[in-house]
DNA sequence: AACAAAATTGAAATGATTACAAAAATGAAC
DNA sequence: GTTCATTTTTGTAATCATTTCAATTTTGTT
């Protein structure tokens, strides 16, 4: 399963232990790029790994911030999403539905300084709000 | 006092009936452009407004941001900040301190089309995180 | 002054996230 | 391959922001 073995490079690569749980959190975040929430991650992994903790989902995904392989997108005020997506690109999130899709990103008019006004910007997010295609035809 | 006034155009030009309560929100977010949360504009208020619930917090600014007078930044997980600034600005949080700053717009390489893939765009919010000039010179 | 509508309030419920300590799994040394 | 230390996982309980809701108070109108 090719997904499995990127799962496993992603992981090793920034020098996180593979671990039977870690790797299913990260197998999920990168065949599903719904930013899904903690309680969807853990609902959809618990059938197959049954004596799975919530606590684990959240201690992985902050492991995965922390390492750099996942994003925590705080476009949605009820929740936090994750995205092992952390390649530049921008969220959209539908204020009638609650989805949050990914979209290109909006290149800015000049190259963006590492310092503005003495602070030094790390990581940097363009979020969308509005109504979806999906939600736009009903 | 001038942002008295302030506050009380803004609320009736949004329709927005002056209560105490609702002027008191209005031109603590007026004043203080520290994008703060629920429970500091509670605590800065409480003692000039003694019954003041922190329901009637949320009830206003819920009413502010659906009126377009005050934007609800997410850019923090772990509170809701509010900006009664609803230009467009762009918004830094330092991951030190907390603080959150505001930044100058940045402009796109192109002007933003109305929709994108299909998706009405209504808002635009740009997040810079970092470390923040205050926390760097420590 | 009397009434209806709107706004405020406080207590209780909800629900996401964190803290924590015990149990289980893993890896290294022998 | 057993032993021990370290890391990881787990479940429960605590925390804390936010919402719900019904009662009370305030406001504007007649």
């Amino acid at each position: 399963m090719i997904t499995k073995m990127n799962a496993k490079q992603i992981l090793e690569g920034a020098g996180i232990r593979p671990s039977v749980q870690r790797l299913a959190v990260m197998d999920y975040l990168a065949t599903h790029k719904t930013h899904p929430t903690v309680d969807e991650i853990y609902s959809a992994l618990a059938p197959s790994i049954p004596t799975l903790s919530k606590t684990t989902v959240y201690n992985t995904l902050k492991l995965f911030v922390e390492n750099g392989v996942t994003q925590m997108l705080t476009i949605d005020e009820q929740n936090s999403r994750y995205d092992a997506d952390v390649s530049p690109h921008a969220h959209f999130l539908c204020t009638e539905c609650g989805k949050v899709y990914d979209l290109q990103f909006v290149d800015f008019a000049y190259t963006l300084p590492e310092k503005i006004d003495g602070h030094t910007i790390k990581e940097v997010y363009q979020f969308f709000k509005g109504i979806c295609s999906c939600c736009t035809e009903k």
